[in-house]
RNA sequence: GGUCACGUGGCCGAGUGGCUAGGCAGUGGUCUGCAAAACCAUUUACAGCGGUUCGAAUCCGCUCGUGACCUCCA
């Protein structure tokens, strides 16, 4: 089952088997973000994404060394030579030092990920913590002449690089198209042509970011860090790299070109990229201020929403989605995320408490391979480009069992000892290690809730409806339910 | 303008040649002090037109519509 991965791999557009470079390692780099304001939920959702790749390829037993940046310099408001750098901006506009900025929305972006419970890369590298390294691979490219400098600063000669090797190559681009549609900004003088792009720019006078370099003093184009930092921790060529698809290019483009550029090789197998997320069919973004923050969805308070969804809902919304799908936001939909995530939440509580049984039924094969299928394609689906989609679906059938068992409408000795283990085991790793998904309500009021059912279950026994009643409305204010079942009595996320 | 995607039932969304996706909503039933939950059953599909094929939502062509990238973007 371990060799049966395949994903689909942007560089040649086809679903392949995934071969890892020196198994069991595997190296995997996402394009992180730039921290120069608040990450908004299109944001979140490439990261959530990747988040089950590394957690797929761990459960399959990889040793996974992701890495996932920090742009913290280098990062333009725009192409031209005056062009400021993001992080400086804010600086300015705020009179702070950048690097409190950086701090800032670094602390603000890790609290987020971790609201939707995806974990931490193995190393988070930054920009300007490998200046040295991006001055080192100019001057590499500048050796191996595939760059010139000009007035302190030195380009990428795309037109040159392109002569024997193929620039568009993970785009898709031609070199002509992109020459006759390129269109000439202010301030490119010291490029030869516009599509070359800067790995190192002069610093202006008043440029706060800055570092002396062979060059004079000055700063690291954007693409050039993702090259450094993924060489440095990974090696020339590494298995998987990740990112959103609108930085397939330029951004991704450049990093070929420059690794190949410097060391001669393809530096990644595997490209994946993830599809955007839209709010009425339109991309999510910052400059089309249609973005939604974290913490505007989790409360609610926002314009375009109705109601507040919680961080789990908001996960397994996006994982309903298969991560190469554009995926819209809407009140419908996440209302109805949050009632399908309420059901599978319900579900990793109930397998809990299931104890197998020597009970009266006898084997049921039908069943039983039901069960079977269900836990199976939990892996096919996963293995067909990690599609968590099919394999929420397969979770669904399985959720269904389960209850089926908590409610005693199935028995045990239907499905035997092996079965039943399997049943639990696949629908809790799954569901916690593989999709990230967890219970939110904290374990320790648990028992106190079950306390109250036992008071519940008295009153019942006596048939004091009144306080049945009013139990079960403390309860439900509280957003919890109480179920009463022929096997017994037992409690419940309110869907 | 160039390049590339996409268009699935009331809604969200899998599916890439024959086999029930799934969720939400709806309907009927079982259960219940009444309910809820749960389970079982069930209705509504593949943008349009043409072609390939024994057979197409799935492949090909055209038309219409939507979007992304080409400039910063996850």
């Amino acid at each position: 089952m371990i060799n049966d991965l395949k994903i689909h791999n942007s560089l040649t557009r086809k679903k392949e088997l995934f071969k890892p470079i020196n198994p069991p390692f595997v190296g995997l780099y996402v394009c992180g973000p730039t921290v120069y304001s608040d990450v908004h939920m299109g944001n979140v959702r490439t990261f959530m994404s990747f988040d089950v790749v590394n957690r797929y390829l761990k459960h399959l037993g990889y040793k996974v060394r992701y890495v996932r940046n920090i742009t913290d310099v280098g990062h333009l408001v725009n192409d031209a030579d005056d062009g400021e750098d993001k992080i400086g901006k804010k600086a300015k506009l705020e009179n702070l030092e950048p690097m409190e900025i950086v701090q800032r929305y670094a602390n603000g972006f890790h609290q987020v990920m971790d609201m939707f419970n995806t974990l931490p890369p193995d190393i988070e590298p930054s920009a300007t913590g490998h200046i040295v390294e991006q001055i080192e691979i100019t001057k590499k490219l500048l050796e191996n002449g595939w760059a010139y400098e000009k007035n302190g600063s030195v380009y990428f000669n795309v037109e040159k690089y392109n002569k024997s090797h193929e620039y568009g190559i993970l785009s898709g681009r031609k070199i002509e198209d992109l020459q006759s549609n390129t269109r000439a900004l202010d301030g490119q003088d010291d490029k030869e042509s516009p599509l070359d792009f800067a790995l190192w720019k002069k610093a202006s006078d008043e440029h706060i970011m800055r570092w002396p370099s062979p060059w004079g003093a000055g700063f690291p184009g954007w693409h050039l860090e993702c090259t450094v930092m993924s060489t440095k921790y990974l090696g020339e060529t590494f298995d998987i790299h990740g990112g959103g698809l609108d930085l397939k290019f330029p951004h991704h483009e450049c990093e070929i070109a420059q690794s190949v550029g410097a060391t001669g090789k393809s530096p990644v197998n595997y490209w994946i990229h993830t599809n955007m997320l839209t709010v009425n069919g339109q991309k999510m973004s910052k400059s089309l201020g249609n973005s939604f923050l974290p913490t505007e969805l989790v409360t609610g308070n926002h314009a375009m929403l109705d109601q507040g969804y919680s961080p789990m809902s908001v996960r397994f919304f996006m994982l309903q989605t298969h991560y190469s799908s554009t995926l819209d936001f809407s009140n419908e939909a996440l209302k109805a995320a949050q009632k399908g995530y309420r059901k599978l939440a319900n579900g990793l509580k109930t397998v809990k408490k299931l104890n197998f049984a020597q009970d009266e039924g006898s084997k049921n094969e039908q069943v039983i391979n039901e069960i079977k299928q269900a836990c199976d394609n939990c892996y096919r689906s996963m293995n067909d480009d990690f599609n968590t989609a099919k394999t929420i679906a397969q979770l669904f059938e399985l959720l269904k069992k389960i209850n089926s068992l908590h409610a005693g409408q199935l028995k045990y000795s239907e499905i035997g000892k092996e079965v039943f283990t399997k049943l639990v085991n696949t629908y809790q790793s799954f569901m916690v290690d593989v999709l990230g998904l967890k219970e939110e309500t904290p374990a320790e009021v648990h028992p106190i809730i079950e306390a109250l059912l036992d008071v519940y279950k008295k009153a019942k026994a006596e048939k004091n409806y009144a306080q049945v009643d009013e139990i079960r409305a403390v309860l439900k204010s509280n957003k919890l339910l109480i179920k009463d079942m022929k096997t017994g009595v037992d409690w419940a996320y309110e869907e």
